[in-house]
DNA sequence: ATGATTAGATAGTGCCACTCTCCAACCAGA
DNA sequence: TCTGGTTGGAGAGTGGCACTATCTAATCAT
């Protein structure tokens, strides 16, 4: 198909596509002649998993060509593509400290993954997010003690295992792989509104049962997204 | 204290706190003569919301003003100002299409929420944010049923009554509102960064188990923040 | 008195995801 | 073969946003 039907078929401007096509999101399509190119359904499929790493998981593009990258890698094995593709996905700024917080941060992100009889990797991009977030907890004076987090830790091990199975159901390797990044990126905001549905659910049980639970006003409120 | 002392005591520097103040996301300090305020811990505690909210939350400027207003609205009952607070905290890009995939998606969110026994309330911006989120999967082409999601659901239930006690906890109002505010925002990445440890985790248990795990090329790789 | 500091206002910077504009090559119809 | 619209490609421009640099007048310390 040419620019402008992928353009079409996917909602996204033809202007964006050729932005991404230079930005190496996007392989170059098919020449056809020096000023004409073809694409297809792998094209789309591909154009439509940037736009959600891009729109939905605001992943910066640059970030995106290296996930991308990493996922078509095919000098690595499946798992360390799986990781170094994930361990690109943004995670936060990584606000790193030598101070006091960060350090107590470090130990308290140690014994919960000890705990839950995790490995612990130091320079992993999620372990280093968690503490630069635990460190902001503390530094702001709310409890983020070891007990605290375990709930956390074990509902994503929960979520985790049950993702798993779902990419595992996947058959090509590659396929797998861009499974496992969408749903990393795209299940992320599932959670977050889950979460704060489940806020709003428990808040309006706990302070004022009668009414349309807390939730409501913010109805009225929204008009921004 | 002064408005440098202010910013050594917060780490943030004395342009940008005068931003805030100009953005109306610090009250103005107690004016001591024309040219000089005064400003006490208070100040210093909602200045460093404010960062938490802005750095760690990507909440937007003009956003943060709203919730922080929303906390502080005396005419509200608690309940109230913590919808408005919390409603008003950015839940990504809100894709209101009318085509196929939303209205699946609305259907889903709506069934996920009847089998989890919660209140559905269509505007509430956690909602119209899970019918987003789930009509971009769908897009794409992946599992997004109600099974699978029931397990994000309860994972969510549970963390949120733990949320919720940990904030019955504060006495005040206002700080309650205020933790609320910071806790939903500041656990954010605490969540998405053990979900991510989780994943590496069984991803290593599933995969190459005798490796390092999925994680490690990960943190040869990593170089940006 | 005098140099440093401060509050407040205005304009500028840097980043980044696009988006506009232009050009040469191509295709369809006459 | 001409001609007018369309396509792909490349570089420059745009807009939004979180700061940040600069300036001015008032005030404080010495």
């Amino acid at each position: 198909m040419r620019l402008s039907e992928l353009s079409k078929r996917s909602g996204v401007s033809t202007a964006t596509i050729k932005y991404y096509l230079r930005e190496g999101l996007l392989p170059p399509g098919e020449r056809i002649t020096a000023t004409q190119a073809d694409y297809d359904e792998e094209h789309l499929r591909r154009l439509r998993l940037v736009r959600a790493l891009v729109q939905v998981g605001r992943v910066p593009v640059a970030t995106a060509r290296e996930v991308l990258a990493a996922v078509e890698d095919e000098s690595s094995d499946q798992l360390s593509r799986l990781g170094t593709a994930v361990g690109a996905l943004p995670h936060g700024p990584t606000t790193t400290g030598d101070d006091a917080a960060t350090e107590r941060a470090g130990r308290t992100a140690e014994e919960v993954q000890r705990r839950l009889g995790w490995r612990i990797v130091p320079g992993n991009p999620a372990h280093r997010m968690l503490i630069s977030s635990l460190a902001t907890l503390i530094r702001l004076g709310y409890p983020c003690e070891v007990d605290h987090l375990l709930p956390y830790g074990r509902a994503a091990a929960g979520i985790a295992e049950h993702e798993l199975a779902l990419i595992g159901e996947f058959e090509a390797p590659t396929t797998q792989l861009e499974a496992a990044v969408a749903l990393t990126v795209l299940y992320e905001p599932v959670l977050l509104a889950l979460r704060r549905l489940a806020q709003a659910e428990e808040a309006g049980r706990r302070f004022g049962a009668n009414r349309g639970a807390g939730a409501d006003p913010a109805a009225d409120a929204e008009g921004e997204g």
